[in-house]
DNA sequence: TGATTCTATTTGACTTAAGCATATAGTTGG
DNA sequence: CCAACTATATGCTTAAGTCAAATAGAATCA
């Protein structure tokens, strides 16, 4: 019942010739809902993250707080420390790294520390061959749309 | 058992007062569901979707049966056609594109034609950016990760 | 005729994860 | 003691991907 109700373009004669499933409203409203939004939406993808991590952690073990830090140089997309340590939970879940809490004393509370698995370093070995692919049908992408601006 | 149990991993003896990650149990469950899983996660993305949608509309007006197809050639993720017709809503939502349901007679049920707007294709214009640093952040990824493996 | 297939779109229900806010908590310096 | 910094975790809401299935017109063929 919410974005159903016509408005806005398609003039009232143009029947869509009686038919035309549901004789229902032959026009959808267009966005009657926030701003225009348009564009790579706002919501991050966040996938090549788990990449992102992988790649650092298997450079160097870690924990969470410097992962932040870390992943700055060579991952662009911003994102909230809840995504971060999520993350690292769900990998840990799925096998990619093992933690343990930090003995040293560091500053602050105790540091859960990331360390990569062999699992860890097959799913970045599959994540490479995932983003060559996506850089290819990005290129793609790129390609056709040059064209048609 | 739903991941949780283990992870308050608080030994009562430690006492770490309070709540509070205590620096129990060294180490936390590894994957206590599911299977491996590991790479890229079988989640598709399909935000580039509405890019590849921006940019086949772009070229020529159409409807979502035939971008299905349309899109095989292009953008190399499959998905379920829900997941195209609900992208598609959501893009005149946004003012992305347009739609009217088509009067020719042809072959099945009416057909709901789309056409880009112009903030479609500025949309496409955004995109075309992002999806240049999206390469880029790729490369520099794959780099770090050639090192690695 | 009715059954099947192809074309075409839509919706329901479930699940996952991003985003944001906030809680907890140790450590250090003023 | 309080503020700032370090460090991790959780609650809630919402966007969106997935699977399944409903709806329906048209064409083909037995």
């Amino acid at each position: 019942m919410n974005r159903n109700m016509n408005r806005g373009f398609r003039s009232p004669e143009q029947g869509n010739r009686g038919r035309g499933r549901g004789q229902g409203s032959p026009m959808r409203g267009s966005r009657m809902h926030g701003g225009p939004k348009r564009g790579p939406g706002q919501r991050k993808n966040h996938r090549m993250l788990e990449a992102a991590l992988l790649v650092a952690l298997a450079e160097n073990s870690s924990y969470g707080y410097q992962l932040m830090e870390t992943l700055k140089d060579f991952y662009e997309e911003t994102f909230d420390s809840s995504v971060l340590y999520r993350k690292l939970v769900r990998m840990e879940e799925m096998g990619l790294v093992i933690s343990s809490v930090d003995e040293t004393d560091s500053k602050g509370p105790a540091r859960r520390m990331y360390q990569i698995t062999e699992g860890g370093m097959v799913a970045l070995k599959d994540w490479t061959e995932h983003l060559k692919l996506r850089q290819e049908h990005i290129a793609k992408l790129l390609g056709r749309a040059e064209k048609v601006l």
